[in-house]
DNA sequence: TTTT
DNA sequence: TTTT
């Protein structure tokens, strides 16, 4: 049946991403974003509640995130719940829930984080196919298809 | 730093929901919801593809589930990633991915369901406050807050 | 400034889709889609309240909705607005807002209307009238991107 | 029909918040936001679209609105679109879409536009362990409820 | 385990 | 003008 599998984050990382070159051309990146939401429980009192979601983007995106995500950024994210299931040593089902970003884009303005201060040039150049997201030098959004083999948008 | 945190679903549900009622007039159900999606590889086979959803509702929400909602039923879903972690027997960190939904909507028309058909009397009221959300004595739609404590829309 | 905007609507179609070819290959669809939402008001009356939203597909898209969509339809929908503007001839600045759909989903089972038999293999039931019960042999969900000239999928 | 109408944007404010206190306690907010896209044309060229999109707030979310945004600010928001149609003087049909504005969150951190510093001691820092620093009296986030009378969220 |  |  045809459906629909989206989620939309917005957060910050907790840490640098962590990108891995693989044979073949093909880049993965693994980010933590933490969102949060504050409330008030029923005494009043402001509770903050965070969330931890990691994010896995490839090729392109991959090579946009280690570029300009530093812990600490702020990005906005579009993508969708994915699980692998295995069995452990013990024979358990496991399972572990990811979110397979196919877009985000980098909110804040002013400054992108310490090291991008190069990113000034840049001509925020995009695919013209499978390119529906936008990019700056200072604000890139990118996105992937599927199995979107995009390269930089830079 | 306020965060978003929000999914959307669109699918079919693997079985019929799984209601307890706790104490305090409490209610949760428990849901599993697939949402497939279908592509053709690079050789032009289609290839479906299912991702299966752990879905809570609580209370009212839940017993909207229980009484309208049946394994194969067709629902949008709007909610929040949720994560539990604990450690288990070995000492081993792990965490449990769910989805706590905020809203939801009954898809199709005609049948909703095996039993439903003596829903056609349908009440579908709801209360004015809290409550976004649509319902009908077919195609209850259904939003609940936080901590909401909403009784039955109906 | 690296910008989202996003729509996601479910609702029914109004009408038959208004499907122009134009030069150069290119096909361009109108549809007319109601969102329904039904509230109480602080009277406790029900109140049902209905939008109604313009939106335009081209090319493979325009081409499933002219294939597949009829007056009743349910889709889920995703797209972004955007908004025309003009001076009329008393030199009113004028604006109109369309949704331009990215993606859409059928919704409902079951069967698809009258002339959809042609559609494969499937199954593709028809109702005679209103072509309510969507979906096809293989409920068509359809992606397309800003250019894109994606065929049908099928 | 129970129906979906959801509008997601990440855009600027092109000016501060228009606002009018009615009798009845009763506030509403006007804000103009825009939405940019870049892509690159076939030719290579970098093209940015701008959508320039009408914002209804009301009451508490109004409120907020006018304390803590100003032209420039960055902000999420999530609502519905609404149109209003009524005839001219010439007799013809006219229509104008809004978003009605169901919950917002200010993005960025850093500053919060010209007059805000007045809005808490904060720095909107961050903190060095997994960047928690989040919603600060320099970052509401507001949810409002369909005829919400929620007060200030502060 | 759903749906087609 | 849809849907319930």
């Amino acid at each position: 049946m045809a459906g629909v599998n989206k989620v939309i984050l917005v957060g910050n990382l907790g840490a640098d991403p962590e990108v891995k070159h693989l044979e073949g051309d093909k880049v993965v990146a693994n980010l933590r974003l933490a969102t949060t939401e504050a409330y008030k429980d029923r005494n009043g009192n402001r509770v903050e509640n965070t969330e931890w979601h990691d994010l896995e983007l490839w090729d392109g995106q991959a090579k946009v995130a280690e570029q300009y995500l530093r812990k600490g950024s702020q990005i906005y994210v579009e993508g969708k719940i994915k699980s692998d299931t295995w069995q452990d040593e013990q024979g358990n089902n496991r399972k572990k829930t990811r979110i397979r970003v196919l877009s985000f884009t980098m909110l804040g303005s002013r400054n992108m984080g310490q090291d991008t201060a190069s990113t000034g040039s840049g001509q925020a150049t995009g695919t013209s196919e499978g390119m529906r997201g936008n990019q700056m030098a200072q604000q890139p959004s990118f996105e992937n298809e599927e199995d979107g083999s995009d390269d930089l948008p830079f």
